[in-house]
DNA sequence: TCTTACATAGTAATCTTTATAAATAGTGTA
DNA sequence: TACACTATTTATAAAGATTACTATGTAAGA
């Protein structure tokens, strides 16, 4: 399951002339398997243990690289570091103020807000971002019992 | 008309106990003056003129302030610094992946997909955020000619 | 006017990300 | 398989944005 995203996502990345190597691989496959939208840092720290001569310079590269080919989306919030997506399907993102975890949610895609802003402004419009913000489950409860 | 917000503001800065000094009633005449979504370093050198002494961290704390005070909106780009703006109505922003303008433009806002969002991952919601993307017009113009 | 806590200036420090250059290692081809 | 070409990695320096810190200054209420 994982391995047939993987595979696709190598088989892209070839396509557009990437090479692959140990370091890509490896950043790859721990944006396909983790769904944690990790930091730069984070792939660099989980992959320490492999790769103890990698450099955080790789990590920024790659990830560049999976963007300008698609299979990834960069995410930046406010003051913190930029998180990485791994795109799969259509979704967008819910994120907790107060402990900073991403959720997935599915939502039908807003192509109209993207028509009426091309209207309004003149803009050859590209694409769009959206994201919800709020409090997660847990820090609910954590709040709750601290007060 | 400009000036009857800023006093709005001024007044909501008092309820939250915050003082009035001269740097931050100018960055908040500015931000209330300009509509043009400055970065803290815009506001630090259009008031270097009348503030030769204005630290650069004067104007972060007070972007701050105002945004924890809510009248202030901060927004993050990709890698470049944050541009504040002054809020005033509901808008949302389209901006040119070119040039990097940012242009405001009117829409109902989108409480239908807070209430979703909220319903299908158990968070509370608070806001979310809305950007499109695309080339201005100038920008388009530009590329046709080089082209 | 006096007092006190908050704000500012100036600077150092931190954090994230990019640039650079030399060394290394994929990948197609002979 | 060996070669050559070039992308990639590493290591480090550098840049850029933002914050931390401390002494000094000042707004605002008693």
């Amino acid at each position: 399951m994982g391995s047939e995203m993987l595979d696709h996502a190598v088989q892209s990345l070839r396509e557009h002339g990437v090479r692959m190597t140990p370091q890509r691989q490896a950043i790859l496959e721990y944006l396909v398997t983790e769904h944690s939208h990790p930091t730069a840092d984070d792939i660099y720290k989980a992959l320490a243990a492999r790769f103890p001569n990698m450099s955080v310079a790789t990590v920024y590269n790659n990830l560049r690289v999976f963007k300008d080919v698609g299979l990834v989306q960069e995410m930046n919030y406010g003051d913190a570091s930029s998180r990485f997506d791994f795109v799969t399907s259509k979704h967008y993102h819910i994120i907790c103020d107060t402990c900073g975890k991403v959720v997935d949610f599915n939502y039908p895609v807003l192509d109209e807000i993207e028509a009426v802003a091309a209207q309004l402004t003149g803009f050859k419009v590209d694409r769009h971002r959206l994201e919800v913000y709020g409090t997660c489950p847990t820090c609910q409860a954590d709040q709750s019992h601290t007060h």
